[in-house]
DNA sequence: GAATTATCTGAACGCACGTTCAAAAGTAAA
DNA sequence: TTTACTTTTGAACGTGCGTTCAGATAATTC
């Protein structure tokens, strides 16, 4: 039931995708699903936590190693793991609105932490000479913005390989951030 | 009528906003809404079209500036401007699936042209060795989903000003593009 | 194979949807 | 004031929505 609903929310929209579509989708009648979720938001809610959880999981973790390879290595897994899970990633930036005010907050305290690793990141570069940034918080936005954008536009077999691709975010992010 | 769909699909998505509500906000019954646009789908079509026109018709033309100036008022431009529209804004980047397929690829073809603006100024840098960039392509989508992204966490009254924001964009895509 | 538990069906609930249209109301020119 | 035209109303159309639930079916346990 909830690889069906992911991928009709990101197919269609949350509002857009009945309880029967997706029951149809499994091959069961609408009832049914309510053996499985309480109601239609907490499907919807479920999924995008779902998403971050695995999200904040698989992040690496910063060991001892120097901004420049952190950073490296952080980009690479973004756009990796992003690229992996197309229909979680569209709905969890899409369908936030969706969510009641509880439940959005849930959701954006665990998004918030995934950007605390990033920025985390960045000020040890500050602080350590590496990188030149004015403002941290914002570097960690635009950096995520830039990443997540990949998910719009890439697919697999065009001209480019997902390999050729994160090199080359590697490369502007590296120079974006460096000391002059 | 277009002002209040537009504040109105923002808000709670195409799909959750019924012509009722629309009538409703503008203080007229469903029916009367009929007179302005053949049907709902049209009304979401022309929305992101104006959004759209009227942006290829605000960029900065390229002039004979170096390219390090018009890639520095590209990113004021592009800040600038959608930061004025969240709405508009909003609605051309998420209710693109909600376009019938003949519509959806009219936008496309306006939004292509707008990135065409950029990769221009990043080509003619490349070739004057301005810039350093392995695939402008590639940076241009990059550099447009960082600017864009600037709309989803910036307020007015918060900690930094638009300026600020603006002219640490504009550090941080000069950085990333520049030759070594 | 009987008893128990888990799962599913199919119909029903009240409600809201996009759209249409005859009739009513409002506006402007003669 | 009459005429011609534009705009709005309000009801109606068929359809689909999320959710509930009694009863049918399937799976598991003894």
């Amino acid at each position: 039931m909830r690889a069906a609903a992911l991928r009709l929310f990101a197919q269609g929209g949350y509002a857009a995708v009945s309880m029967r579509a997706i029951a149809a989708e499994v091959g069961v009648q609408a009832g049914a699903l309510y053996n499985y979720t309480p109601d239609k938001q907490t499907l919807l809610f479920d999924l995008m936590e779902s998403h971050m959880t695995e999200l904040l999981a698989a992040v690496p973790q910063t060991g001892d190693a120097d901004p420049q390879t952190l950073l490296h290595d952080f980009v690479g897994f973004h756009i990796r793991f992003h690229h992996a899970r197309p229909d979680a990633v569209f709905i969890a930036y899409m369908e936030l609105r969706n969510l009641t005010e509880a439940n959005f907050a849930r959701i954006e305290a665990l998004r918030r932490r995934y950007e605390d690793g990033l920025e985390c990141i960045l000020r040890n570069g500050v602080a350590t000479g590496a990188f030149a940034v004015h403002d941290t918080k914002i570097a960690t936005l635009a950096i995520i913005a830039m990443l997540t954008g990949v998910n719009t536009w890439f697919r697999a077999g065009g001209r480019l390989s997902l390999d050729e691709v994160t090199a080359q975010y590697q490369n502007m992010v590296r120079k974006a951030v460096r000391a002059d």
